[in-house]
Order: C-alpha cells, then structure tokens, then sequence
DNA sequence: CAGCATCCATTCAGATACTG
DNA sequence: CAGTATCTGAATGGATGCTG
C-alpha cells in the first residue's frame, strides 16, 4: 500500500509522513506491515484466542477444530516471526509448548477493535444496502 | 474469524463474549467483514486514492501507474459492490466516469488509521523487533 | 475514456501422512 | 504432544488484447 501523506487536513488514515508519493504497494508502509500480520485465512481468531490468554498448541486446536494443524503450524509461524507472540517450550517428554502474545501482540486489540467497528456498524443484519 | 459480541465494554472481537462457540471463519463477523472489503492487493492504496477527492479510472490508473486496467478494474468493483464507493457515469463520448467514495466508505479512514498506527508503532524503522 | 475477456504464473489452504 | 512434508485444487493478480 505505502500509504502516506494524505495532506494534512484528513484523517485518511494517514498521518502527515515524511515520504510521500508511493504509487504502488510498499511492504514498509504501516498499512502494509498490519494488513500482512493479519493476512490469511484463520489469523485473525487465532490472535483472538490468543487474547483470551496463553495456549498450547492443542488448546488451539480444540478451539478451532476445522483448523488443520499445516496452517495453524503456518499461522503460528508467521505470528511468532512477525514478533506478535512467543513460543515458550519446554524440554522433557511429553512436550509441551505455549503460546502467548507479547506486548505488540497485545497491541493489535485496538485494530481488530476498529476493524470490528466498521463491519459492525455498517453492515447491521441485511448484506448490501444503498 | 468470527469474532464475537464484543458487547459494550469488553475489546475487539476478542474474548469475553457470551455467544461464544465461534470456532472457524465466518462471513458474517464484523471484523471479516471489514477485512474483506480492504482484502486484495493495491485495494488500500484505491481507497486511499479516492479518501483524497473522487477520481477518474485515468485519474487512477495515473495516481497508480503499476496498477493494471484489469486489477483497478476489479477494486473498483469490489469496492462498489462493498457499498464503499459509487460510480458516477456520464453519457456521451467520451465516456467520463467519476467514482466517489460513500460516507461508509470515508469511515474506512479511522480502520486505516489503525491499521497505520500500530505499523508505525512496532516497526519503526528496523525489520523485526523484538 | 473506461473497461471486460483470456491466458498464465504464483500463492494459498485443505487433506493426508509421517517424525522429534 | 507438537509439529513438518508433500500434494492438489482453488483463488489471486499480472500481461495482453479487444470493445462500448
């Protein structure tokens, strides 16, 4: 996205940045980085369990049984390489690993917040409406 | 996602909903919702486009040069379909159209805000961070 | 000018099967 | 228990060419 610059009056979802002009998808633009944390089918109840509190993985997998455990191995991947959560193991048989959002982890409950927000308030019960 | 009741009080989609039991994707959750009108490649960038004043498809395509006519065309469409922008057509040659975002579409503004602040926040200027 | 139709390369996610 | 390896079908999105 790259977005940037949008002026200065509007909110446009940017604030005044020192770039300007990104005319095409920029993976260091804020938007960018955020909509690729959360990108992918599954990502964002993942976080959201994960909000609840610290789980194994099997804890996850019980919550979201239709999930297979390929991507939730790939969604918990690309949340710990994304620094959004951490894996604590623990060595000795049988293993046991937790899972736990950290504070930038944490951080992303105000954007599923505004993300919610706009769903729930503009699209009440019926689907499209003019 | 499917994210639940998020009730009054409580945060995001997150935990804490009564109405629990949401455990695989659903159309129908307000922050799924959300992120399938922002889904897609350049669709941030579209919209950040159009938050600055109504367009063009030209004006468009010259704000965004690497965007090609098929993909600006099917934003375009997604975004409509959405409700989030409307197409103003006028007869005659040569064909002019204006598209124009609804006021749900400018309440897209504060979504892309937070998507930009949490971005802008944890990934300041190095790659990862822990 | 504004755009749809086609073809093709890449990505993604689900199913299945197998280890440390 | 907690994953990874492999395969396949579906969904992107970019390039090119044609029309109302």
């Amino acid at each position: 996205m790259a977005h940037q610059t949008v002026g200065h009056a509007v909110r446009p979802g940017l604030p005044d940045d020192p770039s300007a002009a990104v005319t095409e998808p920029d993976p260091a633009c804020p938007v960018e980085i955020t909509l690729a944390v959360l990108r992918g089918r599954w990502t964002t109840l993942v976080v959201r369990e994960l909000l609840r509190g610290e789980c194994t993985f099997t804890e996850l997998r019980e919550a979201l049984p239709a999930l297979s455990d390929k991507v939730l191995s790939d969604r918990l991947a690309q949340l710990t390489q994304a620094g959004v959560l951490i894996r604590h193991r623990r060595p000795g048989w049988p293993p046991r690993t937790r899972y736990q959002l950290t504070p930038k982890g944490r951080g992303l409950g105000p954007v599923l917040q505004a993300l919610w927000d706009w769903g729930a308030e503009h699209h009440p019960p019926s689907p499209e409406r003019p």
